[in-house]
RNA sequence: CAGAGUGUAGCGCAGUGGUAGCGUGCCUGGUUUGGAACCAGGAGGUCGAUGGUUCGAACCCAUCCACUCUGACCA
């Protein structure tokens, strides 16, 4: 590509509202431009990027033998209102009605659509199992788009659905999917993590997450330094302490703490560690069946985080997890938010597995303006329940018994899920089987979000001067840029025939050959756009029969001789 | 949705009551040319919108809109 026939629109200044990484060396390059929030145009630069990852999603997807289709972004509010998802969903969806008067909704997902397609088009367990995929816009109402292409509400993502009679069978074509998403990601060229995932709203029993590494993630994933264990944190488990819980030492006394609310405050008001103190949280437990809702408190040591996905799947703990508002605290338990403890509640006390091996500890004495310290478990107060509440951090045993745990921010990029029989048997999916039965189907469902992956390599791939595409997603592989072309027919003459021959080898080239450009402007321009691979032609090099290359990467260029180049790009860019 | 902030030239900003400016980018000409040159000339703005106060509003007041940040939310 002739850089003078190709819009390179790079910006020297960022733009004042972009704050990731990402979004603003997006803009600066020229890769895209903001219509709205959460808006974007592609311009060709980015698309160029944007279709290389298309293009080694779709080549895995057909090679692990799903078959590509193409669905609607429009869809009608039947299909949702037969799966349930009109109601559930909140705002996030965004709802549009016709000049008929007729609902629909723009497509976060496409469950409904393939399912109904599926229903309809599919007959007997010998088309089984079936796996379909597109790659296609979604529409998600965020309530706040951030980050620009990372979370934007109009995004494209690669979804597939999956088909089958047996969990066997769907476990085959889970791992068939795993393994793909591994070559795409391996191919993509980015340090990527699967990891174990909680399946989330959508329902379903076994779900990897594939996570890019970068520092600007917003999932904390936690690894084993000693094996591949690997799991969104909201998932690790916290393992029971081996320790034996130490034999108490002190008297329990209460002691006055006016106006010391937060563990820190009361920690540092006692002078002692805020792993001696434990806090107790207080959320609205299951409605019984007059629906109505008590209280239950949850008890975890003040140094640790309460894991809000581990507490909601407790028995007798609501779900949704939620705060009891701080009057009803008030009402129930006679004081307020920063004074409650363990000691002595009459509502259902869950208590942390790291909380129940502490001794001589310090708690509210549900008494505004109290705490109590020296407290001990059995002797002072009965420990009940046991359960894991808490957030894993670095250094707690991993949960697949080798080494301990680490912790590192991830972008999620894919997700794979076995749905099971939610939407075939809400929208009746059915094939006969051998016995000529009905049997519902199970599926499974596998996504990789295709402009995030975008911006995830770049996240993980930049320097001062700008971008560092992977090669195998970088806009243009080579750069070739020419000095003082207008005056030098030498340098002209080596340009064009460069150009023409890598260009016919295969290469994607982008010739920076604008009249008058000055060298330090299309140096500057092809680092910031990242294009991984650059050769400056100039007469002085020309004399000596040599050409300059420099990869992205490297600090220092090289000198080849010019009848080598081909041969040496060969080599480099393979 | 709550809290905070910002809207003035493509981008970055100044201007806080007297009719719009700087840097950069863009166009023309010249001089230059190995890392974002220099000189001269030029184009480009209903100052987010509407209403109000005033002799006079980018500026003061009110309402609305958009965008951003923090949080809750998130296959």
């Amino acid at each position: 590509m002739r850089a003078s026939r190709f819009l390179i629109a790079t910006l020297k200044q960022n733009p004042s509202d972009a704050v990731a990484v990402s979004h603003q060396l997006m803009l600066r390059s020229g890769m895209v431009r903001q219509l709205a929030s959460g808006l974007y145009t592609w311009l060709p630069m980015g698309l160029r990027v944007f279709r290389k990852v298309e293009a080694i999603v779709r080549e895995e997807m057909n090679n692990a033998g799903s078959q590509e289709v193409l669905m609607p972004v429009v869809q009608p509010a039947e299909l949702w209102q037969e799966s349930g998802r009109w109601e559930q969903y909140g705002p996030e969806l965004l709802r549009i009605t016709d000049r008929h008067d007729n609902s629909f909704c723009l497509g976060p997902t496409h469950e409904e659509v393939i399912t109904d397609l599926i229903r309809n088009e599919l007959k007997s367990y010998k088309q089984l199992p079936a796996n379909f995929y597109q790659i296609q816009t979604k529409f998600r109402d965020e309530v706040r788009p951030r980050f620009g292409i990372m979370r934007a509400r109009e995004f494209t993502m690669k979804d597939a659905y999956s088909f089958h009679l047996q969990q066997s069978c769907l476990q085959d074509t889970y791992d068939a999917m795993h393994g793909a998403y591994c070559k795409i990601f391996d191919r993509i060229g980015l340090n990527y993590r699967p990891v174990l995932a909680d399946t989330g709203s959508i329902g379903g029993s076994s779900s990897h997450e594939f996570h890019v590494l970068a520092d600007s993630g917003e999932d904390d994933i936690a690894f084993s330094t000693d094996s591949d264990y690997a799991a969104n944190v909201e998932l690790a488990e916290a393992l029971a302490p081996n320790a034996e819980r130490p034999q108490p030492s002190q008297e329990m006394i209460e002691v006055a703490t006016p106006g010391q609310h937060t563990i820190e405050e009361v920690s540092k008001g006692l002078g002692i560690k805020p792993s001696q103190v434990l806090k107790t949280l207080i959320v609205m437990g299951e409605a019984d069946e007059d629906g109505k809702q008590g209280l239950v408190a949850l008890v975890i040591r003040g140094d640790h985080e309460l894991n809000e996905l581990k507490a909601e799947k407790l028995d007798g703990v609501a779900s949704p997890l939620t705060f009891a508002p701080d009057s009803l605290i008030k009402d129930t338990l006679g004081c307020s938010v920063g004074s409650i403890g363990p000691m002595g509640l009459d509502i259902p006390v869950l208590v942390d597995r790291s909380a129940a091996v502490a001794a001589d500890f310090a708690c509210g004495a549900n008494k505004d303006g109290y705490h109590l310290t020296g407290v001990n478990w059995e002797r002072d107060l009965a420990l009940t329940s046991q359960a894991d509440l808490r957030n894993v951090v670095v250094g707690d045993p991993s949960p697949c018994g080798q080494g301990q745990l680490e912790i590192k921010r991830g972008i999620e990029v894919g997700h794979i899920f076995q749905l099971g029989q939610k939407y075939s048997e809400a929208l009746g999916a059915t094939v006969l089987d051998e016995n000529g039965k009905q049997q519902v189907m199970t599926m499974g469902c596998y996504g990789i979000g295709v402009s995030r992956v975008v911006a995830a390599a770049i996240e993980q791939n930049y320097d001062d001067n700008g971008i560092i595409w992977p090669d195998a997603i970088a806009p243009f592989q080579l750069a070739l840029v020419p000095i003082n072309m207008h005056k030098s027919d030498a340098v002209r003459a080596k340009c064009e025939s460069l150009y023409a021959e890598l260009t016919e080898a295969g290469f994607d080239v982008l010739f920076m050959d604008e009249e008058k450009a000055r060298l330090g402007v299309m140096l500057a321009d092809t680092e910031l756009m990242g294009i991984p691979h650059r050769v400056v032609i100039g007469d002085r090099g020309l004399e000596a029969g040599t050409v300059e290359y420099k990869a992205r990467r490297d600090a220092d260029k090289q000198e080849i001789a010019s009848d080598d180049l081909l041969n040496f790009l060969k080599q480099a860019l393979k």
